[in-house]
DNA sequence: CTAATAGTGTCTATAAGACAATATTCC
DNA sequence: GGAATATTGTCTTATAGACACTATTAG
């Protein structure tokens, strides 16, 4: 009765590398645009997801192997010539996972590419979800907890300090970040252990409390106005 | 080759009714729930509709008449059981009107509930939505000029401050809020145009800068933190 | 000891909130 | 003048930023 809409999943994974904010690429299977670099993306399958943030976790653990990954629905992208097939949907999500783990996961035919200044064309309208991606999370680092999960499980507060600033591209006031930090209540320390094996004071290690492995802790006044 | 997506869109209408926050339902013309309450809503047409914003404009111009509401994207709610036709995806935007508006326009059927305290049950997952659109407007309202869309063209500093304070449901400081509004430079007087008639001072009237119609103006810090 | 960085104390600057004084209208 | 509300001045309080001091490690 409809001329059927196409729906799709795509997902902006960011990672931090060389203190940049990174987007997660891989070939693409199928045409349109085979071979070229994109969005890690795919259907979504009425069999098998119970929802596009399924659909999402799915093509990110076809992709990467992450089962494990924060990720928070970003926005829907939709119209009749994104996509040369007809008339798509895509919902787009972003996640954020450490370096480290990306790695550890081992997938195939990944690139990394910087999150802010592509340098080439993607197909789609890929380059617009990247770019609303990135903007949505610079933004919600800027009062919420959100960059931890750049993080891996254990850090020091100078570590987190840093992801921080590379997420917003800007330096952040050492003493306004901890009291920030102590004010959200988010971290636990790891009583007793340290950052060892370097010329200097050692680092307290910290955690994130359970409670925020899925959920934000946010603030009301950002954390570097102006 | 893939079993179809119901894809649909649906608006969450707000407006400001007794000093509260109201949602604007619509008796369903068809099955299923037909006759029952509702959010605007309808299918995406691929033949007419250039995006899923198009289609919820066109979907608010059919059910209110409305054609120029400010709007925005909320959020896409999707999954198997959400609507008894099958697996499907609902592109939902909220929309901001002035109650004299939206009752100028004159549409058929509409009802307005409290939209903090709906009182009954919804279609779908409609309650879902339109607890989440609440979410975020108040979220929003707190550190943007978004409630000016739900004033007229015209009004004055005092009529702007109870209205931010109807959607937040909280009183604000008027010094502070009048500080903000100066600082997010999103006002312009109307020279010479004063509220009269009433036994004390008039009050100067305002108009929304031309550029912030359909955008948004944002603060660093919000309006009332605590 | 020195170099290096962690963690904290404290002063200053900025922005929010409280309160009150003044302004302007209708009666 | 009196009541009512708009608008503004200013003091107090809360929060952010600057800066420097102390702490703790390796070598």
């Amino acid at each position: 009765m409809h001329p059927s809409v196409i729906c799709t999943v795509d997902v902006v994974l960011l990672t931090l590398k060389d203190e940049q904010l990174h987007v997660a690429l891989f070939p693409r299977a199928n045409q349109p645009f085979g071979g070229a670099f994109a969005l890690p993306g795919g259907y979504v399958r009425a069999q098998e997801d119970q929802s596009t943030r399924d659909a999402a976790l799915r093509v990110l653990r076809e992709k990467t192997g992450l089962t494990s990954v924060f990720t928070e629905q970003l926005a829907t992208f939709s119209g009749p010539s994104r996509d040369p097939r007809g008339w798509s949907l895509s919902v787009a999500y972003y996640a954020l996972v450490p370096l480290d783990e990306l790695e550890a996961a081992g997938p195939k035919g990944l690139q990394l590419h910087s999150a802010t200044n592509l340098g080439f064309a993607l197909p789609f309208d890929h380059a617009d979800i990247v770019k609303a991606a990135v903007e949505r999370v610079r933004n919600k680092a800027s009062y919420s907890s959100l960059p931890v999960h750049l993080c891996g499980k254990q850090f020091t507060l100078p570590q987190l300090q840093a992801v921080y600033e590379q997420v917003l591209g800007e330096p952040i006031n050492k003493v306004s970040f901890r009291r920030k930090m102590a004010e959200m209540n988010l971290l636990e320390e790891i009583p007793g252990a340290m950052e060892e094996g370097r010329a200097n004071r050692p680092a307290q290690l910290y955690q994130l409390k359970p409670q925020f492995t899925d959920r934000l802790s946010v603030t009301d006044r950002a954390l570097n106005p102006g």
